[in-house]
DNA sequence: CTGATCAGTGAGCAA
DNA sequence: TTGCTCACTGATCAG
C-alpha cells in the first residue's frame, strides 16, 4: 500500500511509484509516452503478461493523479471566479446607488427652481395658465 | 489493501471495516461510542496489544470518513451560497436600474413644465429675473 | 485527541 | 482509452 504522499506543499515527499523490475522508466517518462510508444517498449523487452499488465497499472494511477490535481484547481478557481464576479457586483451597485442619489438630486434642484418661478409669478400678479400651475 | 467504496450514491457498495478477530463490534457502533467506552470494553476482553492499536487504527478511519464526508458537504453548501447570492445581486441590479429609469423620466418631465412656463412667459413678454432664465 | 483539509487512489461514468 | 469526479484514506495541521 504505497500511501505516501508528494506534497507539493509542506508536507512529505513520496518516493516515485516503484519501477517494474525489468522495465525502468520514471514515472513522468511513464506518463508522457503514448499507449503505443509504450507497447513497443513492453514487447521490444519479454515482459510477462503480468509485469504489462502492472504498467499498465501504473501509467493509469499516475494519470490519475493528475487528473486529481487538475480537478482540484478547477475547483479552486471557480470558486475565486465566483467571489470575484461578487465583488465586482457589489462595486456595480454602489456606482448605481450614486446615480440614484445623484439624478435625485437633480430632481430637488429643478422643483427650487420651478417653485421660484412660480412665486415670482405670483409676486408680479401674473395670471399663469391652470395647467402649469402645480408641478 | 480494503479500497472498495461505500457509495451513498450511485456508486458501489463498501462492506464494512473488517471487524477485529475478537473484539466484534460495527462501524456505527465503533464511532460512536467514547475513547473511555471503548478502552474499557478493549481490556475487558483481553486483547494484543496489536488488536488494540488496529482497533483505535479502525476507529480514526471511521472517523476521518466522517470528517470528509462533511468536509465535501461544506464545500458544496459554500458554491451554493455564493451562487445565490450572485442570483440575488443580480436582481437587486435590475430594481435598481429600474429606479434610474424612472427617476430620470421625472427629472424630463419637470424639465418640459419648466420650458412650458418659460415659453409661456415669452409668448406673453413677461420679463424674467435672469437667475431663473435658464435651466 | 478531535476535526478539517490536502494529495493520492481506485471506482465508475462519459466521451 | 482518456479525463473527470466521487468517496475514501493516511498525513498533517490547528485548536
Amino acid at each position: 500500500m504505497p500511501q505516501e504522499h508528494r506534497k507539493e506543499n509542506g508536507r512529505k515527499a513520496l518516493p516515485p511509484l516503484s519501477p517494474g523490475p525489468v522495465l525502468d522508466i520514471s514515472d513522468d517518462e511513464l506518463v508522457s509516452i503514448s499507449v503505443r510508444d509504450l507497447n513497443r517498449q513492453l514487447k521490444l523487452r519479454g515482459l510477462t503478461r503480468e509485469e504489462i499488465v502492472r504498467m499498465k497499472q501504473r501509467r493509469r494511477t499516475l494519470k490519475n493523479r493528475g487528473y486529481a490535481a487538475s480537478c482540484r484547481i478547477k475547483r479552486i478557481e471557480q470558486k475565486d471566479e465566483l467571489e470575484t464576479e461578487k465583488t465586482q457586483e457589489w462595486r456595480d451597485m454602489e456606482t448605481m446607488q450614486d446615480d440614484v442619489v445623484r439624478i435625485k438630486e437633480e430632481v430637488h434642484t429643478i422643483k427650487n427652481r420651478y417653485e421660484a418661478l412660480l412665486k415670482f409669478a405670483v409676486n408680479n400678479k401674473i395670471p399663469i395658465p391652470p395647467e402649469l400651475e402645480t408641478l
